[in-house]
DNA sequence: AATACCGGCGAGT
DNA sequence: TCATACTCGCCGGTATT
């Protein structure tokens, strides 16, 4: 088994535990022990919308990420002690980015991905020795824990799918040390849905191919398996299935700013600067503070079908311009109500998304009045 | 032929 | 039955140059 360069890297990759679910214990200790339920409530009626995330007791019931919260409370109805609570995003990112902080501090080469998931490239500071790497891997969990009492799962292993999938295989609160030597018993007798990537669809796929481990994937035709899904995602898929991934650990910056919200009821068509004025302020009012230019901007609709839709509209200009945002986003929603097909008129939720974005340089900022009187 | 843009879809937290 | 709010990435079609 070749493994290419991907033997010479030792990556971290660093998982915190049913995160929001896990901040609201912190906050409020007397939950803790109890069945924790973080949900997203739409406002349509008391209690419409989904859970978010729900802590490993909750879990163990059958109260699971993305179910209605309704399911949820009849599920635990019979458990008087269940916690119910509404989703604090602002909290959480505030948790999230003290604790990316620290990871940062660990490794030159660090990347977040999410909320709660970051890799660190740890092949110099480690020596390139696991035994080395378990302790960096230890030491993290245990700052985590000390200064915010949050428990993670972690997964050493050369590339980053592996460690992923590492730190997947041992949660909550693990750590598991993948070296290369052992890598193809590891992936060969999981199924392909373990593969980050491979969701119901994809497996779905796999399986019309008889492909069903990840074993089966890395020796499946690569011509083949181009057919089916594609011809890069195809080979990549087989190369990950093999232990391949040479992706490196590297910062990324933002690509896109979005927000969504449920109507009241569904709609034909809607009050646009009613619904939308107030997430487009938002939008606009963190690219300035952000100093960022979109140069893109599209609609989102969700239809009553729970199709989604999308429109959207490159710019001559970048802009951060609430007024400019709310126009273009008004138009497209006028233009797409005047020409989707009858069914997708039906729209229950409704987005806008920015993007093409581009940092504010010193000269591309618009002269002001100060600057005039100059 | 290469690149930009657009819209759909899939996956993940 | 009921079905959030985000982010990222790939795919294929079409328009533009």
């Amino acid at each position: 088994l070749a493994l290419a360069q991907g033997d010479s890297r030792i990556i971290i990759c660093v998982d915190l535990d049913y995160f929001y679910a896990q901040c609201e214990e912190v906050r409020k200790p007397e939950i803790s022990g109890k069945p924790v339920v973080v949900c997203v409530f739409s406002g349509r009626t008391e209690d419409s919308g989904a859970v978010s995330t729900s802590n490993y007791l909750a879990r163990k019931l059958g109260v699971k990420s993305g179910i209605p919260i309704v399911s949820a409370k009849r599920i635990l109805k019979d458990i008087p002690e269940a916690v119910f609570l509404p989703m604090d995003r602002d909290y959480y990112d505030t948790v999230s980015e003290r604790i990316m902080g620290i990871l940062r501090s660990h490794s030159e080469r660090f990347e977040q991905v999410s909320i709660d998931e970051a890799y660190l490239d740890i092949s110099e500071n480690s020596g390139g020795s696991y035994e080395r790497a378990q302790e960096i891997a230890r030491e993290v969990k245990s700052e985590i824990l000390q200064t915010e009492k949050l428990t993670c799962s972690v997964g050493v292993a050369p590339n980053k799918v592996l460690s992923k999938m590492a730190a997947d295989s041992k949660k909550p609160d693990g750590l598991t040390v993948l070296e290369p030597r052992d890598v193809y018993n590891f992936l060969q007798l999981l199924p392909v849905e373990k593969l980050p990537g491979i969701g119901p669809k994809i497996k779905k796929s796999l399986e019309s191919l008889g492909i069903r481990t990840i074993g089966d994937l890395g020796n499946a035709d690569e011509g083949r398996l181009a057919l089916e899904l594609g011809k890069n995602l195809g080979p990549y898929l087989v190369m990950l299935a093999r232990g391949i991934d040479n992706e490196p650990v590297r910062e990324r910056e933002r690509e896109q700013y979005s927000r969504i919200i449920t109507l009241k009821q569904n709609a034909k068509s809607f009050d646009f600067s009613d619904a939308l004025g107030p997430i487009v302020l938002d939008l606009s009012k963190q690219l300035i503070s952000e100093k960022i230019m979109c140069r893109s901007i599209g609609i989102i609709a969700i239809t009553y079908a729970l199709r989604t839709r999308t429109r959207s509209k490159t710019l001559e200009t970048p802009t951060n311009s609430d007024k400019l945002i709310l126009t273009v986003a008004s138009d497209l929603f006028r233009s797409y109500f005047e020409t989707a097909e009858e069914l997708d008129k039906d729209v229950r939720r409704v987005g806008i998304r920015l993007s093409e974005l581009e940092k504010v340089t010193e000269e591309k900022t618009s002269p002001s009045l100060t600057d005039f009187l100059a």
